[in-house]
RNA sequence: GGGGGAGCGGAUGGUCGCGGCCGCCUUCGGGUGGUCGAGGAAAGUCCGGGCUCCAAAGAGCAGGAGGGUCGCUAACCGCGACCGGGUGAAAGCCCAGGGAAAGUGCCACAGAGAACAGACCGCCGAUGGCCGUGGCGCCUUGUGCGUCGCGGGACAGGUAAGGGUGAAACGGUGGGGUAAGAGCCCACCGCCGGACCGGGUGACCGGCCGGGCACGGCAAACCCCCUCCGGAGCAAGCCCAAGCAGACGGUUGCCUUUACGGGCACGGCGUGGCUCGCGUCGCACUCCGUCGGGUAGGGUGCAGGAGGCCGACGGGCCCCUCGUGGUGAGAUUCGCCGCCACGAAGUGGAAUGACCAUCACCGCAGGGCACGUCUCCGCGGUACAGAACCCGGCUUACGCUCCCCCCACC
RNA sequence: GGGGGUGUAGCCCAAUCGGUAGAGGCAAGCGACUUAAAAUCGCUCCAGUGUGGGUUCGAGUCCCACCACCCCUA
């Protein structure tokens, strides 16, 4: 992770998405969102958990995906993913780093999106600055079990 | 206008990206070059299989599925051809298309009658009564008897042709016949039977002979006959890592053997409905069973082909299908055909893309204008739809193109 | 992905064996009672059975296809 700096490219691979169950979790749990009529967007700061080692670097931002069935059939639903995907990586050196955010198109605004309009909601919904974390609302908390006993 | 079949599923270029495989480089983070990367339905999950696990996949019962014939197939509720039936003017389309004289059950309402049926209206009333009347005969001259007629009514009765009811009324049409009618008789059609003749692998077809007809419908009602089906499903299963918490039950019998062991019985469990049979355990505590607890990470399964051969089990060779490129004959070109080379999606918070330009196709209507659609400019659109273990089908959704057939008009 | 189930008035839910069209309750409306309301009583209204075919004389019921929703599954 050390050419992160000079890394000047649009690349968009597995080290920048949210790929953990466990992890949407904890991004939902965090419980702190934006919308507006397009998109909602979970933030979190990301964690981690993994890396012993004292990083001076902040790890880059990742994209988690959740796209409903009241999108559409399985084409629409791919084509609002591919959408949100290139949006996020067309604008990945202007967005804030060391974030984990999950984009949740809303399904009514879902129909006909353009690439445009779904930079401009993106930007800005995460280029604010992050409030307090607040308390978690047990609204995502599917296995509450597992988060107890931690 | 109607009907049948086949094909395609936008093209090219640019910029930025995603995933697999191969080669090279690497400071092991990655870089770089090449190559491949959604569908005809990938869909619905309606059938059939492969594959995996249940030790093996056995028998019977139950249950389920299929049902003209002959082929194709790994198999099928699939496909093809044919047979029979229905429908349409035709091309064509449709058919769960075995059995209703093995049995059980059902056929509401209406209607007279609904399953070895029935007589409401109507028709008739030949025959026998009844009433009226005419002729003849008898003697006991009467409101007489007998006999032969005519007429009437419709009492007994005959009838099932017609009306009417119904989804369905115990063959149809025509003629004869009759009091009126009726397969009562006859002709043709239909139907039934035949161990018959001819054709066909067969379903069946054609004929011949016999029978006046006896046999309503429903089996997507129970059922009978024939054929097929053990159960679960890639979240199957196998390996690694991580993690948790254990508790309870089982401590047999007989025979045989020096003993190991074997046999029978009994009990638990498994064989995902039941029985048999089979397997397994029964002094093992490292076994069997019941209940409970933990994990949701990684790898593999995992990829042209349900073709073949060989293998020292790592794989190799050949064949077939499709795609791309090259080449040969022919040809104006393309395609078809032959040969050679290369290739054959494999994700998994889920890749196969995003944007732009030009072209192609379709539509809109404004301007130009020959007033119709040519094209220049403008605007909008380009269907249905996304692999999740794989394959063969079915069904459903959908844009366009082409070919063939039938009918009508010119 | 795979396996299974359900669908009848606005809502919950009945309908022997298929029988000429559907019971009940809640809700809604009207009336009575009441000063008014609630409760109660009476009356009324509301379905063509998820959609489309087929079998049958006749289908909510039997068969097939499709649609929507729900549940289970390492």
């Amino acid at each position: 992770m050390k050419s992160t700096v000079e890394q000047r490219g649009y690349r968009f691979g597995p080290e920048r998405r949210v790929r953990k169950k466990r992890e949407y979790d904890e991004i939902l749990g965090a419980n702190r969102s934006r919308s507006d009529g397009r998109l909602i967007v979970f933030l979190a700061e990301r964690s981690i958990a993994g890396e012993a080692e004292t990083e001076r670097v902040t790890p880059p931002s990742r994209l988690g995906l959740i796209v409903g069935r009241k999108v559409g059939h399985a084409p629409r639903r791919n084509r609002v993913k591919r959408l949100v995907r290139e949006a996020f990586r067309l604008l990945q050196h202007e967005l804030p780093a060391g974030l984990d955010i999950v984009v949740m198109p809303r399904p009514e605004a879902a129909k006909d999106l353009t690439l445009t309009e779904v930079q401009e909601s993106l930007k800005r919904l995460v280029q604010r600055p992050l409030p307090a974390p607040r308390a978690r609302k047990k609204k995502y908390g599917r296995n509450k079990s597992s988060k107890n006993r931690s």
